[in-house]
DNA sequence: CCAGTATATACGCCATTCCGAATATGATGA
DNA sequence: TCATCATATTCGGAATGGCGTATATACTGG
């Protein structure tokens, strides 16, 4: 189901959850082991928040081999993505994504590139 | 101060701040008796969130006489605002706005038409 | 100064949320 | 089957948040 409103602010009201769906937005598609190097916070952590974002119908996620990929849903309503474009127009929120990307393009192993050597993400 | 993404959305976390909020864009400028009516809510309740949303900068008040009117605050960045209109065109707080907007109209001795309707003497 | 109206705040209570630490689940490959 | 890696979940405690009730403050007209 769509999130509402109150979902979706509910969701956003947490700046890990806010870094991770920006990343999102961002990369297309992120395992968890990547957000846990990209955002520099424990395992545990992370997968809590992930499992909140999926349970409101947020982000989805998949599985290939042992990773768990997640990504925005698909079907998140057009008005949930202008929000979170809107929020990645912040100067502070900007700074702290250009930290976690570079986290993230640091880390070695990453899943995609070892299996593909693949490309990054969908723009938007 | 300009709020912080982690500040907005904590303040659009809670229905009745939503809703104030969506009804000061709509509207412009209201007063707490104004809101207390259109949200069919305790006074105190709302006077609490306005209070909330004052103190994170997203909103500012003025008086006048008796009244305290309330408004977006009006160097409220871009982005801020965006994510309100992103969050009206949602169906459920579209329907939630028209109830809210028609308990509005329906009340009476609204501060603002009772000043204009009156005779001179006390406008500054 | 007094009564009345509009708004704000204080207090205590209950529900929710977030966290770290530990443990559980599930897939992989030897 | 066993060991290992990635991820999920559970548990208990600390912090936060929202609420109703009651009260305080602020302005106005008389």
């Amino acid at each position: 189901m769509h999130p509402t409103p109150d979902d979706l602010f509910k969701a956003l009201a947490d700046p890990t959850r806010l870094r991770c769906l920006l990343l999102l937005l961002q990369e297309g598609e992120l395992c968890v082991c990547e957000l846990t190097q990209a955002l520099s916070l424990s395992q545990p952590k992370i997968s809590r928040h992930l499992a909140l974002l999926r349970e409101t119908g947020i982000a989805t996620d998949r599985r290939e081999g042992v990773w768990i990929h997640y990504r925005l849903s698909p079907d998140l309503p057009a008005w949930s993505v202008e929000v979170l474009r809107a929020a990645r127009q912040d100067g502070g929120q900007k700074a702290q994504m250009s930290e976690d990307l570079q986290r993230l393009k640091a880390m070695q192993n990453r899943p995609r590139q070892r299996r593909e050597g693949a490309s990054a993400g969908l723009c938007d």
